[in-house]
DNA sequence: CAGGCATATGCTCTACTGTGTATATATGCG
DNA sequence: CGCATATATACACAGTAGAGCATATGCCTG
């Protein structure tokens, strides 16, 4: 389980994070909007701290999880070199429009 | 094995990946250069063609085999919720220094 | 300090996935 | 046609990860 990519294959991961995402919640809330036991909540957190996706703070009882987001920009990253295969016709798209825009306006040919 | 997610979960499969981002390949050309047994190399392009990542074409006795965007451009829509953690500095220090490279230099305090 | 809530950990079991090995299928070529 | 090359598939095996259950630890309140 190294890798940042083995950490978000599982689907309850990605729901917590997707939880986090938005704001920091303690284990019991994520329980609860989760449905989904407690131990199997602890388990997932200890895996995702463990690998750099969250951190925790103590309140009290709780423990407050919240994203760390340099793992997740790892898959970020690794994505760079596909994202070509679907802007590539938006990037041309802007690129003409921006053509058009900046070409004095000396009526269109068509 | 349904998700996009586990798919690249895997080490071999993502350098599989990352060789086709650049161009296509056939099957014997990614053996070669990952030095990977043959057999592993199809087992793998088959998950990843079942997956809907890549789609091969038959030439003469070769399969070559290219990129298909869809699956990860999912992947990249997942990470959205989590850009803002790490574009959020990155864009306050460019506002910052598009300020500062405006503001008439009055001299600094410090 | 006792009892209760909040969270973490240990253990067992099962299912799955990647690997290696052997083999099948298909195509081109002499 | 027969062989070599290119690729795919079948099978058995080992490692591992997630789920469930029981239980431990920590802190708060009366």
């Amino acid at each position: 389980m190294e890798s940042s990519f083995a950490i978000i294959a599982e689907p309850s991961r990605r729901a917590i994070l997707g939880l986090l995402a938005s704001s920091e919640r303690s284990v019991g809330e994520i329980e609860r909007r989760l449905r989904m036991p407690q131990t199997s909540v602890s388990k997932h957190l200890r895996v995702l701290r463990e690998a750099g996706f969250v951190e925790s703070r103590v309140e009290a009882q709780r423990r407050v999880y919240r994203i760390r987001p340099e793992p997740l920009r790892e898959v970020d990253a690794w994505l760079a070199p596909f994202r070509r295969f679907w802007t590539a016709h938006v990037d041309a798209l802007e690129r003409h429009l921006d053509r058009m825009a900046q070409a004095p306006r000396k009526g269109r040919s068509r």
